[in-house]
DNA sequence: AAAAAATGTTAGGTTAACCGAAAAATTTAA
DNA sequence: TTAAATTTTTCGGTTAACCTAACATTTTTT
């Protein structure tokens, strides 16, 4: 049923107003624009667009709001973006770089991957201990080289 | 430094020039349209493009290879696809749904988060032993639950 | 409440990347 | 060695998503 597919565009509109009316509740024109850091005229065109689509209500001159569709759409975008900034992190990528990243996956990759990577970050998260093997992780990253379970030190 | 950014589509052309050239010996326009499952137009006018940027060597109605910097930059984008292949696979993703993915991702994401990827292919394939907890991972996958060391034994 | 400032929209333009139809060149076959 | 078939290019469109400049509306002073 949701199997709809929408540009990339759309999904970061329709996400910024779910963001936007998350923090400062209502939304404008103006903030979209500042959130997105395109100009409002182009703005503005996706605005027409969404409402056209029922993603969006939008008065002219004034705010815009989610429609039921838009913000089922938004939540679930907005989802995929959550799991794919705790999944970077994880994988020990800074705060700056994976905001980057996930902004762009989040478009692009299948629903399984998607579900696979939240899968992992749920995996490391609910283990009943903090797994080792992270920590092995993190070092083979500083100094490609295995510290190996019990027997040895490399250090 | 390698630093310059070249478009999804640029990246996608050299990739399957390269590929092809593996593969087939010789490339034409009609190995590049049937490959990237566009038509000729569009294939005769990238590689003007790309001619121009001194990526290719085309000549009309023959065909086309790669100069040295072309080749620089399919090998660049080739392994970035190897790494994530690899690495969704790790993950459990299916080869045709890795694919697909692969060829979205390896155009979009920061070298940085890249190198991470590679890093944790590496650390899973340069193990001295079969993880485990990659195992309890696919476990984790299929049930929900973590199978987790209660007395210490999967082997 | 009128002028000034800020915000939003309209109109027109640009660019990248695709396309189909038709022309041109090359290859194949009679 | 011509004619037919195939491949490649040229030409003219289309679309999405941006932009600037100019105009319209709303909000904020004074």
């Amino acid at each position: 049923m949701i199997k709809k597919k929408f540009s990339s565009s759309v999904e970061d509109y329709l996400e910024a107003i779910y963001f936007i009316g998350k923090e400062r509740g209502s939304v404008r024109t103006s903030d979209i624009a500042f959130f997105l850091k395109h100009k409002p005229p182009s703005v503005t065109e996706m605005l027409d667009k969404l409402s056209k689509k029922g993603f969006i209500k939008h008065e002219k001159y004034g705010t815009v709001s989610l429609t039921l569709q838009g913000m089922r759409i938004a939540e679930e975008v907005s989802g995929r973006h959550n799991t794919l900034i705790s999944f970077l992190e994880l994988l020990g990528v800074d705060r700056g770089t994976a905001e980057i990243d996930a902004c762009k996956m989040e478009h692009i990759l299948n629903r399984r991957t998607i579900n696979r990577l939240r899968r992992f970050v749920e995996f490391v998260q609910r283990a009943p201990k903090e797994p080792e093997w992270l920590e092995h992780y993190k070092h083979f990253v500083k100094t490609g080289e295995h510290l190996e379970c019990k027997s040895e030190g490399t250090k």
